[in-house]
DNA sequence: TAAGATTTTGCCCTAAGTGCAATTTTTCTC
DNA sequence: GAGAAAAATTGCACTTAGGGCAAAATCTTA
């Protein structure tokens, strides 16, 4: 990841780090409103000013850990057996995404989002990245896909089905990681099979 | 629609409506950059303190026009045949949503949230609660699939169809109607009989 | 038509957001 | 390793967003 920056970069990154960071951490602590970009700019360790060279406002900030935490699974994704059928390595995709130590991040992140709605558009707009940078990969790996309607398609389902899974309980308390599991696997069944009516599956 | 609201209800409304097509245009007309708050209100024929009793943003007001232009299509769901595939029914929707008269208007805030970055969490959002909107009906129509993963799945699964059929033709000139139809057509066979490799199926 | 409820508006203040130039830090070259 | 070049950080100034508050205007109801 961090392999081959200079020093310059590796700082660069560093404090792009400790700035989402720190505006993630106050905005789980306080909620939203109750802190300024002050704050964040302090608790990095940097200037107001500078908070301002990386984002453009505080809640862009707040849902940059995301990118912190899925740039690792890009790098898995892009080092998936060839072979193997692309749905297959989608739905792990999604699934390692949705669970292990990144699932309560981003959890969290996702109930923050619904106790404050201004913050939902941007954790959309993060979402909308990541899959283009998930799709981008793909079309590396499958060069034939290339503006196909079915890779785009694919990936916009599979995040679509892990947040739902994600989402579904509704319940407050966070799922299990086995329910979790459970809920993709029912989502990716959808997937493979096709939609019928649930009525015809059972 | 505007049946049964008093004479203040509909003025409010009307407000609203004269707001965001206000914000729509203008952006349409000179970017997001090129116009304050202050020539909305203005061409609204309105304040611009009362702006912000409707919108707290610039950005929202925006992309809200869609809510003008799908409100009535919600309408036409909740009344469609009881008996029919819920499939089908969700498929017309959609197709109903990205064609016709709608699709030029709805085409160019798509065009405009490309050029504009800040504005596509916006956009984002707006499509995020038409989803939700479409899901209540959906339950009020099929009250048997609340709470399933499958209701949330395919209308989620169904608006990003659309929207890749939409957005696919990348080549800036927008696509003819048949041409729509008929990439929608592909997406809904994919959801349909399940996304098998697309080499599997040819 | 008068009292009550709701919306609009103006005033004012804080914080967001940005250009610019000075300063500090890193990189490059010899 | 010293000094020039490049890049990042910072402070300062200034415009606009965003929102609380109370007065004015508008609508509703009896």
């Amino acid at each position: 990841m961090t392999s081959k920056l200079g020093h310059r970069e590796a700082k660069k990154l560093q404090t792009w780090r400790s700035l989402a960071n720190a505006a993630f951490e106050l905005a789980a602590e306080r909620g939203l409103h109750e802190f300024h970009i002050e704050d964040v700019a302090e608790r990095a360790g940097v200037s107001r000013r500078t908070f301002f060279n990386y984002f453009n406002r505080k809640e862009e900030a707040v849902v940059a850990v995301v990118d912190i935490l899925v740039e690792d699974l890009l790098v898995e994704f892009e080092q998936e057996p060839a072979d193997e059928s692309l749905i297959d390595s989608v739905c792990r995709l999604a699934s390692r995404a949705a669970t292990g130590e990144r699932g309560p991040r981003l959890a969290a992140l996702h109930e923050l989002s619904n106790r404050c709605p201004e913050l939902r558009p941007y954790a959309l707009g993060q979402r909308d990245r990541m899959v283009r940078s998930a799709h981008e990969v793909l079309i590396r790996l499958h060069p034939e896909l290339q503006d196909t309607l079915y890779s785009w398609l694919l990936l916009n389902v599979a995040v679509t089905a892990a947040e739902a899974a994600l989402e579904f309980g509704h319940t407050g308390q966070p799922l299990s990681q086995d329910d979790l599991r459970a809920r993709l696997d029912e989502a990716f069944d959808y997937l493979r099979n096709g939609f019928r009516q649930p009525a015809d599956r059972r």
